[in-house]
DNA sequence: ATACTTGTTAAAGTTAACTTTAAGTCAAGG
DNA sequence: CCTTGACTTAAAGTTAACTTTAACAAGTAT
C-alpha cells in the first residue's frame, strides 16, 4: 500500500522535488526508504503531508510547520504548546480571511461603479 | 495638502522604501516631484495607492497590477478589459477564501481532537 | 541485454517583493 | 556657516519556497 515519490506527489497536488525539498528541510522525519533508497509513502505520512499543506497554504511558514512537527515527535508533553501554536494560527487565519473579505467588497464596488470612480483622472 | 514620502508611506502602513520600489517599477506614474526632487503625494495618489495595496493584499503580483494601472491610464476603450481583470481577480479571491475555510475547518478539528488523530503514532 | 522510466543526491539557479547600502542633495535650526 | 535629518538614485543584498541541473543507480518492458 506504500506509494512512491511520484504517487504520492500527484496524490496531493504536488511535485516530487516538493516532496524531496520537505524532505531535506525536516518535514518528514517518519519517512522510510525501500533498500534500493526509494522513499516509500505510506498513508500515515500522507495524511501528515495533508496537515502539512492544509498549514502551508493557510499562510504557515516551513520553518513554523518543522517546529510545530517537533513538538509532535517530543509526544504528550507538548500537547498544550500545540494547541497554543494551532490557536495562533486560526486567528492568523481569521486575519486573512478578514483581509480578504475587505478587499473583496472593494473589488465588487469597483466592479460595479469604476466608472464613475476611477482613480486617474483621464478615468473619471 | 500634499505628503512627504514617509507621511505617505505611514498612512498606508508601507516605508518609504516600498513606495519607492512600487515607483520604480512603474506603479505611480501619475505622482508629481517638487521642484528639488522630492517625491509628493496627493489624495489622488494616496486613492489609487489604497487600490493597488487591496490588490496586493488579496494577492495579485505587482506586474498584474501595473497591468491594471495601464489599462486605466488608457482611457475609456479598456473598460471592459479592467472589469474582466477585475471578475478575474474576484474568483481568485475567492478562490483563496474558500481554501482558507477549508484549512480553518481543519485546524478547528485540530485544536478540538488533536489528541485523539495525532499524526505521529508517538502522538496517538 | 538493452532501452526507458523513475528514482537518488548535492548544489546551483530562480522569482517576487522587498530592503539595505553608498554616495550624494536639500531644507531648517542654532 | 554648519550640522542634522529627510530626501534622492543606482545597485547590490535578502528571504522563502521552490526548481533545475548533473551525474548516477535501480526497476521495467521487450
Amino acid at each position: 500500500m506504500n506509494l512512491s515519490i511520484k504517487q504520492a506527489a500527484d496524490q496531493l497536488g504536488l511535485t516530487p522535488s516538493t516532496l524531496r525539498y520537505y524532505d531535506k528541510e525536516g518535514l518528514l522525519p517518519i519517512l522510510k526508504k525501500s533498500k534500493s533508497g526509494f522513499r516509500t509513502f505510506s498513508e500515515n505520512d500522507l495524511q501528515w503531508l495533508n496537515l502539512i499543506c492544509c498549514l502551508k497554504n493557510s499562510g504557515m511558514s516551513i520553518t513554523e510547520i518543522k517546529h510545530f512537527m517537533n513538538l509532535c515527535l517530543q509526544g504528550e508533553s507538548t500537547c498544550e504548546e500545540r494547541k497554543e501554536v494551532l490557536e495562533r494560527h486560526k486567528s492568523n487565519i481569521l486575519k486573512q480571511m478578514e483581509t480578504l473579505q475587505n478587499c473583496l467588497c472593494i473589488v465588487n464596488y469597483k466592479i460595479d461603479h469604476y466608472k464613475e470612480i476611477g482613480i486617474f483622472h483621464i478615468d473619471q
